[in-house]
DNA sequence: TGCCAGGCCGGGT
DNA sequence: ACCCGGCATGGC
């Protein structure tokens, strides 16, 4: 009933149990984003190849990404899937930063949180989910990420349904948490923890650390 | 061996 | 305002 409590108890839990994350695990900034970019709907460890391809290649820089060729950039992130779609999400983010923010980083997070998340979405290939991961993790701005572990997870203790928007599903937890952008980073990497080892759609409740909390065990 | 992974877009209703 | 097909690799 009160989700505020609840929503705190969840977290107290899941840090007690596991600890904390460190995320987001990337050295730059620039790193963080691509990885977000990279990540959509894909398992991280084929994300990690391509960072590293990246990486080896001496491209992963706002400057590098933006001189690359998109075919060049299809190729080394091939192992992240739907590698040429990905590689004009990325161009389409670096080509916008170039004219908004003459290619800067330090000015795009100059501007407003709420005004940078609009504008973020206005890039094609930067949806709710990879906008609210750039804002907290690169720039530090309290936006709580939802992600399809989050709306699982909130389902399953009858904190949501399945019609719930993305938007919804970040309102409650944004109108019921201090917004302190170190704990909401660390509270939605912590519900893709629990949610990779525990709530999979085949897997069970077994050492879950919310097994306590009311939800439908029977999956 | 098919299903799934830290989504998003564009076209259609 | 939703709904759906497409995108694609690598692990279990």
């Amino acid at each position: 009933m009160n989700h505020r409590r609840t929503l705190q108890q969840m977290y107290d839990a899941m840090l007690d149990a596991l600890g904390p994350q460190g995320w987001w695990p990337a050295e730059t900034r620039i790193e963080m984003i691509v990885g977000a970019i990279l990540t959509q709907n894909t398992a991280w460890t084929n994300v990690e190849r391509a960072i590293a391809a990246l990486k080896e290649a001496d491209v992963l820089t706002v400057r590098g990404l933006t001189e690359i060729d998109e075919k060049r950039l299809a190729t080394l992130i091939r192992s992240a899937g739907t590698y040429r779609v990905k590689a004009r999400r990325l161009k389409a983010f670096t080509d916008w930063l170039d004219v908004t923010h003459r290619g800067d980083l330090d000015r795009m997070f100059a501007t407003d949180g709420a005004t940078l998340r609009r504008a973020l979405l206005g890039v094609s290939g930067i949806g709710p989910e990879t906008a609210d991961c750039v804002l907290l993790y690169a720039g530090d701005v309290p936006s709580f990420v939802v992600d399809a572990y989050t709306k699982r997870i909130l389902r399953r203790h009858f904190l949501i349904d399945e019609r719930s928007s993305y938007d919804e599903v970040k309102a409650i937890f944004e109108d019921r948490l201090p917004p302190d952008a170190q704990m909401f980073g660390e509270y939605h990497a912590l519900l893709v923890a629990v949610g990779k080892h525990h709530c999979r759609p085949t897997a069970t409740c077994d050492g879950c650390p919310l097994q306590t909390f009311e939800h439908d065990a029977a999956r």
